[in-house]
DNA sequence: TTTTCTGT
């Protein structure tokens, strides 16, 4: 590499160096906001999320058995996942281990739903994520379904919502989180194989050690103020299918700990590149998530019956 | 280790 190539390589890694703080800095930044009720701040450009100031009042949540298009649900684990609550109740599918709420507009998943404990996150032999691919949801309308030549060429990763490593007590458990609904395009480098990995293998090792644990996962598309002062929600859409590319993921994890006492956390992160720092900075209030994603999170769990809100463990 | 893609 010639010495002005090795000049120029510098100059761009310490630019996008600083690119990466600053934007997670804005984020913070629109965190922070949010916390004081101010939708939008002087700073264009922040990613935002809706008002706070909006009286809470939840609406009366019918038992699953009450739903006029429930039927029984013929998948064991779905009576254990939902013990806390539906986050909604559109297009669900179960699969053998976890479940989701599939976005047909948006070719990817609402939300996914998984229980993990700590045999389901030890290894098997014979389970093993080199053998499985990537599949087509057949049960959803082909005009609502993403396909593999969608992500393809697409400088996006297949990202999985379910984990695919949080599945490991069978081969058709693993194989499952390969199918497409699971999966939302993720950047690649920096997120879904860096940070957003890191939060995974972290709700990993919780579950490891817990008696249970309750992750639910899912896109967001936030609004950011344009350069006119307005609000916009802008996001890329890729392949024939225009499969959606969220701006921010969140994961909502609910721990039920040795003792039997309830923890809860809640992560928001961008789905950008992303520096290498604590998980705690990606930490969001419950409610800013719910608001933001139109869910509503293990409604059956009263909020102040959580021991640890937003708390690493030590 | 786990997350993937691209090019062979």
């Amino acid at each position: 590499m010639s010495r002005r190539t090795t000049t120029v390589v510098a100059a761009v890694s310490i630019g996008i160096g600083f690119y990466l703080g600053r934007r997670v800095s804005k984020f913070q930044h629109s965190y922070s906001t949010f916390y004081d009720n101010h939708v939008s701040s002087s700073s264009s450009g922040s990613f935002v999320f809706p008002p706070a100031h909006a009286k809470m009042s939840l609406p009366a949540v019918p038992a699953i058995s009450t739903q006029p298009e429930n039927k029984p649900l013929a998948v064991n684990r779905v009576g254990e996942m939902v013990k806390y609550g539906f986050p909604s109740t559109d297009s669900l599918r179960s699969y053998e281990d976890f479940m989701l709420s599939y976005d047909r507009r948006n070719r990817t998943a609402n939300w996914v739903l998984e229980h993990l404990t700590p045999e389901k996150v030890n290894k098997v032999d014979g389970v093993e994520r080199s053998k499985m691919k990537f599949t087509e949801d057949q049960s959803i309308h082909s005009f609502h379904r993403s396909t593999n030549k969608d992500y393809q060429g697409s400088g996006y990763d297949r990202g999985h919502l379910a984990a695919a490593a949080n599945h490991r007590q069978s081969e058709n458990a693993m194989n499952q989180t390969f199918i497409l609904s699971n999966v939302a395009p993720q950047v690649g480098e920096g997120f879904n194989r860096d940070a957003w990995n890191n939060l995974e293998k972290y709700v990993r090792a919780i579950a490891r050690k817990s008696r249970n644990v309750f992750v639910c996962t899912g896109p967001l598309y936030l609004p950011r103020k344009e350069p006119d002062g307005k609000l916009y929600v802008k996001y890329e859409v890729i392949g024939a299918n225009h499969v959606s590319v969220p701006t921010h993921f969140f994961k909502v994890v609910v721990i039920e700990n040795d003792k039997g006492q309830l923890e809860l956390l809640s992560f928001v992160m961008p789905n950008q590149p992303l520096p290498n720092v604590k998980l705690h900075h990606y930490f969001m209030p419950l409610e800013m998530i719910e608001r933001a994603a139109g869910l509503n999170f293990f409604q059956n769990i009263p909020k102040n019956t959580f021991k640890k809100i937003n708390m690493i463990a030590s």
